[in-house]
DNA sequence: GTGAAAGCGCTAACAC
DNA sequence: GTGTTAGCGCTTTCAC
């Protein structure tokens, strides 16, 4: 017994069939609540499950009903970033509830490496679930063409993906960057800066797309400081290096919530007011924003709202239908406090 | 299409064979890189598998060898603190790890709901993965009832679970505890309180439990304030309670960095000084104790090891060998910084 | 209502 | 080396 199972052969319907005095197919009708069933089967079935011992197989069950029953979550990011982002632990409980009312499992899936990139894509193809919801897919990339190819139910979040015909969802980015942009400047700014991340993804591109238009001819590419990371570390490094390059600074937009509040932080530290001498907007609308003092304006990403309807986008494609439109942008909106 | 029949169902091994002209056995062994088959037969096989557009079926193959080549890691927390937590994400990362070098797929499951609880069990039942990590686990649950009745290898994490015969991994709270809160002490504190959360759980009681044994006579049940979430918002409000009832309390033992640095902020918006006039020490040495300032002394928690040992002794159970001894309890250590 | 039987797609003996 | 075949445990016609 290579196989490391303890040594415990397998209780079938058979097994079940016999000791009930039933068929097997009649046992399976009244595993999967089929009518046409007699009262008198459906107890003496029940009743021989339980003495038996019997459990389900669903490899067997998967095997001829060609369905699994759950739905995978791709988070497709490093692991650090995992950790940090404040919006996939939102999508994670939006997704979770709705698939756990559909009774579908989630199985939340990370890919971090190349080869956990060719693992999962065998995992999809392998038809241990239904379909997937994909956070952050690259669209050039193994897993998103394995979803196309086998052509599993699918969600993106977070990304339009303009170029793959897959349902998708996400937020305005570039809209929101600019509105809450705007609304900064109103207060009278004059020397605003931005503290940039994620700019190798769409996300971070249109937040910085959406600053530069917000800012117009006032827009100055030496006031804008980018940092891979979303982070709260990258906050301060960069915030020190804004005033660096322009003392006058006095309107700071940071791409994330945590970048934000490591600038703020790094200000204060300095001895600078916030918002006293510099106005500080961020994104996400995170726990952060409130751990801040001031508390921080920002952005609200409907993350919840953004993994539930994930969720039933893909629920609906399990079930045959197409989620029409084919793309579906959830509205942001912008959550004044009082660090600007 | 392999053939002209309006069939839309899944290519099978069986269309391979008769593409490369060899039999259901011979593309089988191909497939899985077994030895005894010519080299031309494998590029054959190859070579029809990809113009026939071949995806082998998970179901099927777990029906025949009964297993699936994933493993879960069941998260047995109410969403909010699933967030919060941490160590989460560092044992996440290193269960990930290992168990992608094994080439086995880690699936995340969260449980939040007894109906959440209730399909858990159906999906390890059902044979979707090989074995379980299972995070803060009940002693009296449904699921780790049912992996112990279905034998299905595991390993708990963060509960020693002394009544059931499972392998589990942990670090020993009461030790660590004691050993930062004598620290403490012999900064010279004389009024030392605690910070208490999950205390519905061993690792809460532990941590309260070694306190109090490092304080002896001095310990002081009134300092003692507790609040189920390890969060910063309680670490905020049970420093305003614990000042409350004893204005001249100079020292604190917070069961979480994260309340650490709530209730270090609520000393300084006050005007307190930390260390000068409070002492405050975490537990965790999670991303908040150098996100404080002054940075907070804490216990470091091998989050990762846990998660990577974790993996390894699940991945043993798998291959037949029963991991000696059942349970380990790993280092904790003290890191002292600027806070107290 | 219930039983019998035909697969689902694959692996693993066992023959050749 | 390769082909043949007997299942793995279940659902699902189709008779009765």
């Amino acid at each position: 017994m290579p196989d490391g199972r303890p040594t415990r052969s397998r209780v079938t319907i058979q097994h079940v069939a016999d000791e009930a005095g039933l068929s097997r197919g009649t046992v399976s009708r009244v595993l999967n609540d089929e009518p046409y069933v007699s009262d008198e089967a459906r107890d003496a079935v029940r009743e021989a499950v339980r003495r038996v011992g019997y459990v389900r197989s669903a490899a067997a069950r998967s095997l001829v009903t060609s369905r699994a029953g759950a739905v995978a979550l791709i988070v497709h990011e490093p692991h650090v970033v995992v950790l940090d982002d404040p919006n996939i632990g939102n999508i994670l409980i939006g997704t979770n509830t709705v698939l756990s009312e559909a009774d579908q499992q989630l199985v939340t899936v990370i890919v971090d490496s190349p080869r956990d990139s060719e693992r999962v894509v065998e995992y999809l193809r392998g038809g241990f679930v239904d379909g997937a919801i994909v956070l952050s897919a690259r669209t050039d990339d193994p897993i998103t063409r394995a979803i196309i190819e086998i052509g599993l139910p699918a969600c993106f979040v977070g990304h339009p993906s303009d170029a793959v015909d897959i349902s998708y969802i996400g937020i305005d980015n570039a809209e929101a960057a600019e509105q809450i942009t705007r609304r900064l400047v109103a207060t009278g700014r004059r020397r605003v800066g931005m503290l940039a991340s994620g700019l190798d993804r769409d996300s971070g591109q249109d937040r910085l797309a959406g600053f530069r238009a917000a800012l117009g001819d006032r827009y100055d590419p030496r006031l804008v400081v980018d940092d891979p990371l979303f982070s709260y570390a990258a906050g301060g490094t960069g915030m020190r290096e804004l005033l660096e390059r322009a003392p006058d600074i006095d309107g700071v937009f940071a791409a994330s919530d945590a970048v934000a509040a490591g600038a703020m932080d790094h200000l204060q530290r300095r001895g600078i007011d916030v918002p006293g001498q510099v106005g500080i907007v961020g994104f996400d609308d995170s726990a952060w924003a409130l751990r801040c003092d001031p508390p921080l304006s920002t952005v609200r990403q409907p993350a919840l709202t953004l993994g539930e309807d994930a969720a039933r986008r893909v629920l609906l494609q399990i079930e045959g239908s197409t989620p029409e439109p084919r793309g579906l942008i959830l509205p942001t909106e912008v959550v004044w406090r009082g660090s600007a």
